[in-house]
DNA sequence: CCAGCTATGTGCACGTTACCCCTAGCGATC
DNA sequence: GATCGCTAGGGGTAACGTGCACATAGCTGG
């Protein structure tokens, strides 16, 4: 998938997909625009459905055909137990990343404070 | 490097490394300690003189040889102008980074409050 | 001379990622 | 009934980042 601009955790389409899907099934394209906020611009159809049959291989989520009146049958996923547990286990582990970003920010905010009140730069060099 | 117990974004240990050489000029073993805190458990030396190096190379990082009185000479590194602009744009990934986090770990725990005052489930599958 | 420590690096295998392309079903139009 | 265009699902692959083990070099002390 397209990494926004930031640079995102590794692996965060799979939380993003299991947490959307806890949330309501749903079929590919729908979790394709459903997965803006969470900074992927809705590009690489293929490394969404890449990513969806790898949790299904993993038993994390399950998906059945739905025919459709409009256009070419879907294929519908939908969240299993075990991976609401896997869901639960990647969230803790975000919440650590998001305290060691809550680290950097803060000493780089920290530091930029300093410039600001006059504090000179331990001698950078001519670059 | 080692990736702590969570999962990062790729290559936080860049950013990491122009913070510390912002705040104080260092050699690799001392930048080896000093990583702690951003999630980087002491270990792989490797990834991070690599790391330095190609840092180098770009531009953004500048180092020299300095003899040592105890054991064997350090290559001790400073930042350059270009390295701290480089700083400044990838602080301000970072921050859309941990906005993104935000977003979902708000998601996750709003979801897990709605559980909890028991509001079922939207028809999770049998897994 | 050899062991042990500090300090700096290399090699390699592996998984992920980003990017580009392909197939198939359906509706509408000509 | 071709063909076009849309939705939906999927593959191939080269480059990159990561993790781990290993290699080198200098100094110190027994």
């Amino acid at each position: 998938m397209d990494p926004i601009l930031p640079t995102l955790p590794k692996n965060f389409l799979r939380p993003c997909l299991l947490l959307l899907l806890r949330e309501q099934q749903a079929h590919g394209y729908e979790l394709l625009e459903r997965l803006r906020p969470f900074g992927f611009e809705g590009s690489d159809p293929g490394g969404l459905y890449r990513s969806l049959r790898k949790l299904e291989g993993e038993g994390l989520v399950r998906s059945a055909w739905e025919p459709s009146s409009f256009g070419p049958a879907r294929r519908i996923y939908e969240i299993t137990r075990v991976g609401m547990e896997e869901l639960h286990d990647r969230a803790k582990g975000l919440a650590e990343a998001r305290g060691t970003l809550d680290t950097f920010l803060g000493r780089y905010e920290e530091f930029v404070a300093l410039r600001r009140a006059g504090v000179p730069a331990p001698e950078p060099a001519r670059g």
